[in-house]
DNA sequence: TCACTTCATATAGCGTTGCTATAGGTGCTA
DNA sequence: TAGCACCTATAGCAACGCTATATGAAGTGA
């Protein structure tokens, strides 16, 4: 009866867990089921793990793992905005593929580890966002952009979850991802123009925050804060 | 003990439930607790309800009354895309008015009444599109249309209900909703409906610089300095 | 008026759940 | 060899969803 009487009780128990959770269909998974299944006796769960729900923040964790493998397991294509489509995708095949481990991650709501899981996923989702900022094709700070285009792959890939697999409609995923995507672009990102210097980002970004800021008297300054804002500018950009 | 004995119990029932779900904050509700509140015993629940999930799902049915009402609860712009905006904000302050009956409204996944619950809520915001189908204003059809707002519009509700209260950001909701709203109109609506597509450029450099200056460590600020530049950058990048 | 049916509620308890108090076994270090 | 962590098992508790069965209340027809 128990899965490989080879392996300490410890991973027995969380593949133990994570084969019924995949194969349950969505039903409850009670613990004498995974001990059962283990080879092992309440105590050791609790031993191990604290609580059920400790059992399963332990299969989401490496459920994230794997998560992440599969959002970073592509070559940069250079152009950060394709890459982040990219992800987007990703992001379904893997709800899609293992629903139940999805909705334990992304689905439970009421979970303690799901705001942790969250916020990985938006890191991982930024760090990419910012090679975009970087280049100039965010017109959104990095940080918002990916909670939203988050947001809406979580929406989508529950939505299509819920549905049965036959009437599956991929398309709601490509449209609302590129409705994302396009609304956190700047107008140049959207032409796919890609902008070729010789000088570092940093200095790009200064220059033309410079002259945009002198242009454009914008009130979110004082005025002596402006000014010692643009003397640092200025040095950032002759450097 | 009981709450308001001159109810009949079906009523007393669904009252019971509903209130106990609402200050439940997540955690599990018993039909132990739902019955002696309600001033019932357990055989009464299974009666009229059958299951303990038939009588969420008539929590559920009500709630949903609830929504709808919120949903129509304005008078009709004349703008049919403009009265999407305001569907996808009476969503979201449903949601956040009432986290727990949201969550086993949209959140449930496994839940049996769900889908219905989703082709409800589609089959309104479906309704509204056509009004602006047929003005010219929608590049999509309405099903389609609505089905890829919904998905984004309950993505974000969900995160903003994981998030704590003090720190919630609307404008993820606001941003996101005008992006899909921007994705499935003509050309002819984007012009009576400007979007932000107009990004002061100021901004689009801040958060360029704010990036760059993030990924590539320079040393022409001092560390004091550094940390007030970009509390000003990210001022002016989140105007 | 009285049996009869129907609907609604109560008594009591079944099987399962998550979890634990307690004790026993195992291997390592002194 | 004694002691000490560490790990696991026996046995069982309280709470859970749910139900077989019985009792009461209300209406109906003769």
């Amino acid at each position: 009866m128990s899965t490989n009487g080879q392996l300490p009780p410890k991973t027995r128990l969380l593949r133990a867990a994570a084969g019924l959770l995949a194969k349950s269909g969505g039903a409850a998974v009670s613990t004498r089921q995974i001990t059962q299944l283990a080879g092992v006796t309440a105590p050791t769960l609790y031993h191990h793990f604290g609580d059920k729900e400790g059992l399963f923040d332990a299969v989401v964790a490496a459920g994230f793992d794997e998560y992440v493998a599969g959002e970073r397991d592509f070559a940069p294509s250079g152009q950060p905005l394709e890459d982040i489509r990219r992800m987007w995708d990703q992001h379904v095949q893997f709800g899609l593929k293992q629903p139940e481990l999805y909705l334990v991650m992304f689905g439970n709501i009421r979970s303690e580890s799901r705001p942790a899981v969250v916020a990985d996923a938006e890191a991982l989702m930024e760090e990419m966002l910012n090679k975009a900022a970087v280049g100039g094709q965010l017109a959104v700070p990095p940080k918002e952009a990916a909670r939203s285009i988050l947001a809406a792959n979580v929406g989508v890939t529950l939505m299509l979850i819920t549905e049965k697999a036959p009437e599956r409609n991929l398309e709601l995923s490509t449209m609302t991802r590129d409705a994302m995507i396009f609304a956190v672009s700047t107008e140049q990102a959207r032409q796919t123009a890609p902008e070729d210097s010789g000088k570092s980002p940093v200095v790009v970004a200064a220059i033309a925050l410079n002259a945009a800021l002198q242009a454009s008297h914008s009130d979110q300054l004082s005025s002596s804060e402006l000014k010692l804002f643009l003397e640092w500018l200025h040095r950032i950009s002759t450097n």
